[in-house]
DNA sequence: CTGTTAGCGCGTTCAG
DNA sequence: CTGAACGCGCTAACAG
């Protein structure tokens, strides 16, 4: 293993000369850094990041905490997109990443779960999908012990960023779309899971929507399951013009009972999954880049690491009427 | 921080004695260690994995390697139960854990990749995957720097493991039964990505019972492909009586493909995803406890990061036929 | 059975 | 602008 000793030897100067034009430090003259980088490349140095990261204390070490829900299928999109989109952006800025699912922590009390992320050295974390049942992580995130970028919920601090769409906007252009290009008077709206925070901004889009167009609003509690949006479609969804739904999953199951009621509405989603490709309906929905989230999730934890304050960061989605069947065929 | 000094401290000991009841040493009385292992709780200490892996050379960190194949959404559910599956198992053996993309790594040369992980620390490396057009990687295992355990596709040596189920054996028997089930005389086969391990031990699979039942056997690459499938479908399907398909992905395209055409044909598929349940067919497939693989790969890792000599562990399957509608609603 | 002493590879003062 | 020296938290011989 070659060490930034040998580099050293190598190009003649000491150790802590290496390490400060590794790290950028002001300082040092062009000449002695080119001669030191010729070095690293010519022995293929790599600097030993955990080593960096004991004797720094500062590390560039980051957790995202990821909640897989393992029941449905289609939550795995979303998160392999998170993960896909951290794990490149964290190597572009040259952070080290360890992945943590919740269900690893979820019987951790909170002095446990600061030691675990302690001894891993980790000084930021990531977390999607934080529910307001997550008590523990949510006493984590007032004791500012850690820097933390929230996708998908709006907690700020000193030390907390959020990241996300406009929820509220949203929910509420789509569904303007769909009630004017089907000409409705009345909405059946299934909502997403109580307690959620996105579930909350979503339903003031649409209540805000209903009010501006003078609809006849019913919101049902759908939890974002495709069952429970099923049932809920077999007993109100005749008696409404459309049927908007919280999620993809959700319309899926509006849609398949729409077709075993044997009538027709217009469906709207939320997300924009790849997953519908597959179940070939037409539907209404709003597009989220959950890679791109984030990416701009890590980028923000890199910059709340060397700043103070926390901020909310919104990003943008597209609304999409899609025949899903193109997607894949 | 509390870190083993001031665990020694507090029981009145030497810092390598704390170390020494951390890591299970013998020669240890009863005392000490009782002595030392209250301190440890009573301060709350736990130990900075980081500074092990240092000091130890011999980390328990691990790699996982997964390859995601971001256009058709299928994988995720696939690589999400590999995560989840060593995820878990990885914490229950206390080892590190980090993943990586191979896309991370695919235009790096070996002498990075291997920097690469060196600079992590990094002992073992599980691999999901591996196709044979990953060269570097087939290298790297030549090379033996890491102890590897290859998911799905069968190198051995002294430092590297195979994990994976009986593919020829799983083939054979789900084709078996569609045929014997069906009273077929004639099958067409869309097998996988051509130079991939496990598509040549399913062909092999296939062509050994055409041979024991004598029949008509077409074999027609499909690339894993959904558009292929549905393409080699509409082309051939209809002179055969059956179509078996080497991923449940194609079965879905020759599935659709079907519909159009108005035949029926009894579809078989390989791998047992949850996302079958929206497409809302009956079909055979091949259940594959994809998790459990992983668990399993963890464990092997972990004995071959101890002992010497790599092996092939045969993982168990089961065929199914399912009418998949039932799973979700 | 326990304590002492070196490092692991790197970051960081503080003289020079 | 550069280098010697110390320490991060821990493991691993070696004494005792």
């Amino acid at each position: 293993m070659v060490s930034i000793k040998d580099v050293a030897k190598h190009a003649g100067v000491a150790i802590s000369t290496v390490s400060k034009v590794l790290n950028n430090y002001p300082n040092i003259s062009e000449a002695t850094k080119e001669k030191v980088n010729a070095s690293i490349k010519e022995l293929g140095f790599v600097p030993n990041t955990i080593a960096a990261a004991l004797s720094s204390k500062q590390s560039g070490r980051v957790a995202l905490l990821i909640n897989p829900v393992t029941k449905t299928q289609v939550i795995d999109e979303i998160s392999m997109q998170y993960l896909s989109g951290a794990l490149f952006q964290a190597e572009e800025m040259r952070l080290d990443v360890i992945t943590v699912f919740f269900s690893m922590i979820q019987n951790k009390s909170l002095a446990e779960v600061i030691a675990y992320f302690k001894s891993q050295n980790i000084s930021g974390i990531i977390i999607y999908g934080l529910s307001k049942d997550d008590k523990v992580l949510h006493e984590l995130i007032k004791t500012k012990s850690f820097k933390i970028v929230l996708v998908d919920a709006p907690l700020i601090n000193d030390s907390t960023s959020t990241v996300w769409i406009d929820q509220k906007k949203a929910q509420y252009e789509v569904a303007k779309r769909v009630i004017t290009e089907n000409k409705c008077k009345s909405v059946l709206y299934i909502a997403g899971k109580k307690n959620g925070y996105v579930t909350e901004e979503r339903l003031k889009g649409i209540r805000q929507l209903a009010k501006d167009m003078e609809l006849d609003l019913l919101v049902k509690n759908g939890e974002f399951s495709e069952l429970s949006a099923r049932k809920l479609t077999f007993q109100f969804a005749a008696k409404y013009d459309a049927v908007v739904c919280a999620s993809d999953l959700m319309a899926i199951g509006t849609m398949k009972a729409l077709t075993e009621m044997d009538i027709f509405r217009p469906v709207c989603g939320f997300d924009g999954l790849m997953l519908m490709g597959y179940v070939g309906k037409q539907m209404y929905t709003i597009r989220q880049n959950f890679r791109n989230l984030s990416l701009e999730a890590v980028k923000e934890l890199d910059r709340l690491m060397k700043v103070e304050k926390g901020r909310e960061l919104i990003m943008p989605h597209t609304i999409e009427r899609l025949q899903y069947l193109d997607i894949i065929c």
